[in-house]
RNA sequence: GGGGAUGUGGCGGAAUUGGCAGACGCGCAUGACUUAGAAUCAUGUGUCGAAAGGCGUGUGGGUUCGAGUCCCUCCAUCCCCA
């Protein structure tokens, strides 16, 4: 009669039964809570792997729970389609793009439907049809008129080689990640939004529950900082705009440096420094910014031979030019006080120029020829004319007398002012790819820009496209995209360059709630009853980026009045729209990364010749790990592989460095654990923690572990396996763990139970673990700590096996043990669930049942143990019943043979009662 | 370089947020059942010690009746960077 547990069978039974009935299917109902989960969107790479399922089957699991506690949930999918992957697909494979990315989604829809989520697939968004797109580019359209997307000038990666623009990510050590040519920043026109409009608003997370690591990342991103703006003057008149958080060393400022690329150069430099100047810039091209930032590199930087004058006391300082002051940030020109800057202070050591102190520490005479360092901190102005004497706090900003009273100053004399600074840039979105979504913009023979009119979107990406090896966008040379008209029908040129793809993912919650819709980007009747997103969830490496752009798009479409629709409806239904469009999602929370697993490489020896410090091996055999001991002959190499390029073997010989054994063409291979001929390719290299991906090799495929454990028990293993939002290196070696979690619910959830001999102390204790489990699963749950969830689910299957064993607890105990241990499983693995939910007689289905409740009272201990320490080290342990008062506590303790015993007559000096169930005895 | 995080048994991790360190699980050990065991069941399992007891949350210090938790120092590892 005992049939066995086969998730084979049943999983997808009860998938079908799921999508036959529409079980998932969210629909507007205004009698209802709604509660809107997001789970980030994937890349549609080709396969689904394992971090994809500690993502979602969490997030699922949350959105189940939500739905049962009586939320009308949506939870959508969809792909995050446009990008360089599918162009390289196309390069290396002659694979279009279109063909290869749907040829993508659909075999990861097969996989995404095998975790059993409650996706409603009837809301899937795809960013790269134009259906989608058209509205990417509409908004496009309508930042431009608005101001908020502008023409301006910005750095890219430039191949001289392949004349061509490289995305970062192909660019790796400032060389191209596939030619290994180098790579240099140049200025091109481009397309920007104007996001750092939005930067005081981006700093206000009131509104939100977010991770504080996010919202301190952001924050940081951002870098609003208070100063002034200073106008320096060249000697024939030229403005030299400066922004500096410490006016308050403006007397201290000796000399000016310019960025390599500020426009004033050209006009400063004289002619014998002309070629000095003109090397010093074509290097400075070369780093990147993150170089150019770091604060170890060694300073560099040429005299451009002019000078300018300060306007605070009229000094005569010389410009340099150099490569750490970066155009894009502040003005592109920057006063140097090397006494109180430390990046000033050793550029002016390195190139002799003087040193004034203007801020006196306290008790300390600072002398400019002696500073070791520059001074940044506290102590008061001096050889600062009238400001001397002036109070310089630790204080940033404005709140710093010194700085408040200088700018303030500056202000009055005409000669800058308070001025407000922000690290964050303007949203680059031009791409020179073909991938992405295109960008609507129109250039007419006079040279002006039009947006292509609504009703003629979208531009379409055209199929009969060719790659170049060189990765340069064919849409600049295709003459069916490139031509077209302007309003008033003359020739014009489209723009080739696409948009970011964090473009796409921007408003693709939006999209998600119509995606079919075309009357706007998103039905207004939809909006107004499922946004804002209350949960979202995702991985913590998009702290920055997309959520920044995300919130500023909302903010953007806020401003553009592009929710007034949604607004009126939802006053038409009773909820306040206030403040409901001001930020995309409520609530956030991160999960961390799963890694690769560390593997062993092979144990080998390798014999042949030495030549030099490499062994030129002939032959390599694969042994027992340590079965011989690690070193180095003549003719042999004995060790573990960790390393593996080509035939190149970096092998660990028990020394401090690894030993080179180069493999001969026609070297012998023998690898014991695989039959037949053994190539090269197969002997395993010593994988480190790290993140999974193809080329490394340690990629988890979750099919595979479908198929041997069903979705079930993987998706109870990913939520139990490690804290979700750590994440750590994958191990399947404890999925034994849930496996047999998921065996017992199987026994128990068929067993016909019947009571042998009823024992009312027994049915009590069954009964108040089944309301500390509701209770405990409940909150953590809610809280997103799943590991705990499925520990205390644990709990009640020990409980109710050893009930089962005793069978002394009442039918109807058991009865609401089973049934309960089935409700609170059912989020966490749910085809099991709905199986013995089934075969137990209960209605269909369990996804629609009620959260259990839990009564405190039922779940409230009888008897506690009181915890006895004499100075804070525990001395007994005394179960009491529960609800003493403090005096009666106290009594049991000091009355505890232990403790009379460990106090040796010794009196008390006070005895602290903490939380009812602990007593410490201080002597 | 800057920014963010994390260090607890052999392993993944718990700890009501300042109150029994090690829940739950993996692994391991011993035993039972079995033709068999990579199935199942029982018991044990931080560490030193025969025991009593001592020691234990990366390091060193501090605050407290009491510290994994709060403060300072150092060390190690991971993630992100238009």
């Amino acid at each position: 009669m005992s049939e066995s547990y086969n998730p084979a069978v049943i999983e997808p039974k009860w998938q079908n039964k799921w999508d036959d009935d529409h079980l998932y299917r969210s629909v507007v109902d205004w009698s209802k809570p709604k509660h809107y989960a997001l789970t980030m969107l994937p890349y549609p790479s080709g396969d689904l792997h394992i971090g994809h399922w500690f993502a979602m089957t969490p997030s699922d699991a949350r959105a189940r729970f939500m739905r049962m506690r009586g939320y009308n949930v949506l939870f959508p999918m969809g792909f995050d389609a446009f990008g360089l992957p599918a162009e390289n697909a196309a390069i290396q494979r002659n694979i279009p793009p279109r063909k290869w990315t749907y040829a993508n989604i659909e075999r990861m829809r097969g996989q995404l439907r095998s975790m059993g989520a409650m996706f409603d697939w009837e809301r899937e968004a795809v960013s790269c049809d134009p259906a989608y797109y058209r509205w990417t580019e509409w908004f496009f359209t309508k930042f431009f008129e608005n101001d908020l997307a502008y023409r301006g000038e910005g750095l890219v990666n430039w191949s001289e080689t392949l004349q061509t623009v490289l995305a970062n990510e192909q660019v790796i050590d400032g060389k191209d990640e596939r030619t290994g040519q180098p790579v240099i920043q140049k200025m091109m026109e481009q397309w920007f939004f104007a996001i750092t409009r939005y930067c005081d608003e981006l700093l206000d997370f009131s509104p939100l529950d977010w991770p504080e690591p996010v919202k301190m990342m952001q924050t940081n991103w951002i870098g609003r900082s208070e100063g002034a703006r200073v106008f320096f003057t060249s000697e024939d008149g030229d403005p030299i705009e400066i922004y500096t958080t410490r006016p308050d060393t403006l007397w201290g400022a000796t000399f000016m440096v310019l960025a390599p690329e500020h426009d004033l150069v050209d006009v400063l430099t004289t002619d014998d420094r002309q070629e000095a100047v003109t090397a010093y810039r074509d290097q400075a091209a070369r780093a990147t910014e993150i170089e150019r930032l770091s604060d170890t590199r060694e300073k560099t930087g040429v005299f451009t031979g002019g000078y300018a004058i300060n306007p605070v006391n009229g000094a005569r300082v010389p410009v340099w030019i150099a490569d750490y002051v970066l155009s894009t940030y502040g003005t592109g020109a920057i006063m140097a006080v090397p006494a109180h800057d430390q990046r000033d202070f050793e550029f002016a050591r390195k190139y002799d120029l003087p040193i004034v102190p203007v801020i006196q520490p306290f008790g300390e005479d600072l002398d400019g020829e002696a500073m070791e360092s520059a001074y940044v901190g506290p102590g008061a102005m001096i050889n600062s004319g009238q400001f001397n004497g002036t109070p310089v706090t630790a204080d940033k900003g404005w709140a710093n007398p010194s700085v408040n009273a200088v700018a303030d100053w500056l202000a009055g004399r005409g000669i800058g002012g308070k001025s407000v600074n922000y690290r964050m840039r303007d949203w680059l979105i031009s791409r020179q790819r073909y991938w992405g979504a295109p960008i609507p913009a129109i250039y007419t023979a006079e040279g002006t820009i039009e947006m292509v009119p609504d009703d003629q979107l979208p531009v379409l990406l055209p199929d009969d496209v060719h790659f170049m090896p060189t990765g340069q966008s064919p849409l600049r040379s295709h003459e069916g995209f490139l031509h077209t008209t302007d309003a008033e029908g003359n020739p014009a040129q489209r723009e080739t360059d696409t948009m970011d793809t964090f473009m796409c993912s921007s408003w693709y919650q939006y999209r998600y709630l119509s995606p079919g819709y075309d009357g706007g980007p998103f039905d207004p009747a939809e909006a107004a009853y499922w946004l804002p997103v209350d949960v979202y969830t995702g991985g913590a490496e998009h702290a920055t980026m997309h959520l920044l752009y995300t919130r500023f798009f909302t903010k953007a479409m806020r401003d553009l009045g592009l929710f007034g629709e949604v607004d009126a409806l939802m006053r038409a239904n009773g909820r306040d729209p206030r403040r409901q469009f001001d930020e995309p999602m409520t609530m956030l929370r991160n999960q961390g990364q799963i890694l690769g697993a560390e593997r062993r490489g092979d144990f080998i020896v390798a014999t042949g010749r030495r030549a030099n410090n490499v062994l030129v091996a002939s032959r390599v055999q694969v042994v027992e790990p340590n079965s011989l001991p690690s070193g180095v002959s003549e003719d042999s190499v004995i060790g573990e592989i960790i390393k593996r390029t080509e035939n190149i073997l970096q092998v660990d010989v028990a020394g401090d460095t690894p030993m080179t054994v180069e493999v001969a063409p026609d070297a012998v291979i023998e690898i014991p654990s695989i039959e037949g001929e053994n190539s090269l390719n197969q002997l395993r290299h010593h994988l480190e923690i790290q993140r999974m991906s193809k080329s490394k090799g340690n990629v988890v495929n979750p099919d595979e572990l479908v198929a041997q454990f069903g979705a079930d028990t993987v998706r109870a293993y990913l939520m139990f396996f490690a804290k979700w939002d750590q994440g750590g290196p994958w191990n399947y070696g404890g999925i034994k763990g849930p496996q047999r979690l998921l065996q017992d619910v199987w026994e128990i959830g068929r067993a016909e139970y019947s009571p042998v001999k009823e024992d009312a102390a027994a049915t009590r204790a069954l009964r108040r673990k089944t309301h500390q489990t509701i209770r405990k699963v409940t909150q953590d749950l809610d809280e997103f700590s799943f590991n705990t969830a499925v520990a205390a689910i644990m709990e009640l299957r020990n409980t109710i096996t050893a009930a089962q064993r005793a069978a002394d607890v009442s039918l109807a105990a058991w009865d609401e043990a089973v049934d309960t241990l089935l409700l609170l499983l059912a989020p966490i693995s749910p085809h099991i669930t709905e199986e013995l939910w089934a075969q137990r007689g209960r209605p269909y289905s369990i996804h629609t049942q009620s959260w259990p409740q839990w009564d405190e009272d039922v779940a409230r201990e009888e008897t506690i143990s009181l915890i006895i320490q004499i100075n804070g080290k525990t001395r007994d342990k005394i179960d009491v019943p529960a609800g003493l008062d403090e005096e009666e506590l106290r009594r049991v303790a000091l009355d505890s043979e232990k403790v009379l015993r460990a106090l040796a007559g010794q009196t008390p000096r006070k005895v602290i009662v903490a939380r009812g169930s602990l007593i410490n005895i201080v002597v």
